[in-house]
DNA sequence: ACCTGAACACCGTTCAAGT
DNA sequence: ACCTGAACACCGTTCAAGT
């Protein structure tokens, strides 16, 4: 059995831990160094031993998010390339969506951590199966995040949390809400009200995510 | 003639001018109240007379960048449909980009402002003109903002500024950084290098773009 | 190596007071 | 109505010092 030894209360782990803590407990607006060493019952400064800075907490944080995503779909043998992508983003948009954070995180910086790039080679295999050319795949890949986390981005700043039932809750809610938008001059938008309040919703984000697909793996 | 009257040196326009002009000259992450304030020779307090709080002037901020948003593309009768949409994606993320802190403001918050009412008007009127009901119309200018907006997010993280050199100089250093990536058991992504290197050109961006609105445009 | 105390240069916002 | 002075409760980060 080894030694007890001094028990080091900190790494990189429990920082992180601690960080998501204060995350969950009073929002990404909240996070803060200062705050974290707090839950942690150390000074702030003892932090920088374990992460160069706030954006490198950040970082590490942006990492654990990615590792939150299930790549199976991906690999799901029952299904067409298509509905796997479909599968594959319907559940990326929700574990971000869900994720504390998680949409606050892709958001403070570039994402290109280790796991990013197994996510991405899992996309080019999903794509080459499909028919496609490597480079075609390449931009595919690209192009599907780029639809997930332009919604990711947009459904968080409306206060969306990937749980269902709050989605239909702002849905109703936005519904009310365009009752008092001015929409003299704008004939159109006063006729699709039901559609925008709905825009939030994971019936929106695969009507899109089909189209793009199919696009993509249209033959040409 | 009208007196000249005790001219009223602050305005909510002013102080916009002014924070547009602290982040031309320091940057999005250097705005605050108090900088803006000093800008404008004036105590930092003396803008909640034209401001709510900072959340509210983030909000000016982001309608005067929506303004700068060139609806024209759309209403060119020179051009089909579907090509009348890809400019104007084209022109949109090009603003975006180019704006002083564009990208980083309408990741700020929710975008509902007068001038994306008749941004998401002019979008409708090109969908039913391509032939499309008025949900599917609805539903397609959501889509396409979504991927504007979402290349806008991934490309400012990444440095792009929309402009072409500097879209070059970034495509050249991303793909010596590549160099330095372990891609054992990554075998795909090793070999679209070159492709995933020019992820953040408008090459790409038009690529993506042409088939979510080809997709979405299909017959059906 | 790891943590603390103290400090520096910042924040947004509020309150009372002046004009 | 519009602006100031002063204050409050925060930030991230650094430096010197202790163990």
């Amino acid at each position: 059995m080894a030694p007890p030894g001094p028990a080091r209360r900190l790494s990189e782990s429990t920082v992180l831990d601690a960080a998501f803590g204060v995350v969950v407990d009073q929002g990404f607006a909240a996070l803060s160094i200062r705050r974290v060493a707090a839950v942690l019952g150390v000074s702030p400064n003892a932090l920088y031993t374990y992460v160069a800075d706030r954006a490198d907490l950040l970082r590490g944080m942006v990492e654990r998010v990615m590792t939150a995503i299930d790549l199976g779909p991906l690999a799901s043998t029952a299904h067409t390339p298509a509905e796997r992508l479909e599968q594959f983003a319907v559940a990326m948009r929700r574990t971000l969506l869900g994720h504390p954070g998680g949409a606050a995180l892709i958001m403070s910086g570039p994402i290109d951590g280790p796991h990013s790039l197994l996510l991405n080679e899992a996309l080019l295999r999903t794509f080459v199966e499909a028919g496609k050319s490597l480079d075609d795949a390449a931009r595919g890949a690209y192009a599907l995040q780029v639809y997930v986390l332009g919604t990711v981005m947009l459904e968080a700043a409306d206060g969306g949390t990937g749980d269902p039932e709050r989605e239909e809750t702002l849905a109703t809610e936005r519904r009310a809400a365009l009752e008092h938008v001015d929409v003299s001059g704008v004939p159109l938008s006063a006729q699709t009200a039901d559609i925008v309040a709905r825009y939030n919703t994971t019936a929106q984000f695969r009507w899109g995510i089909r189209r793009l697909i199919d696009g993509m793996l249209a033959a040409g």
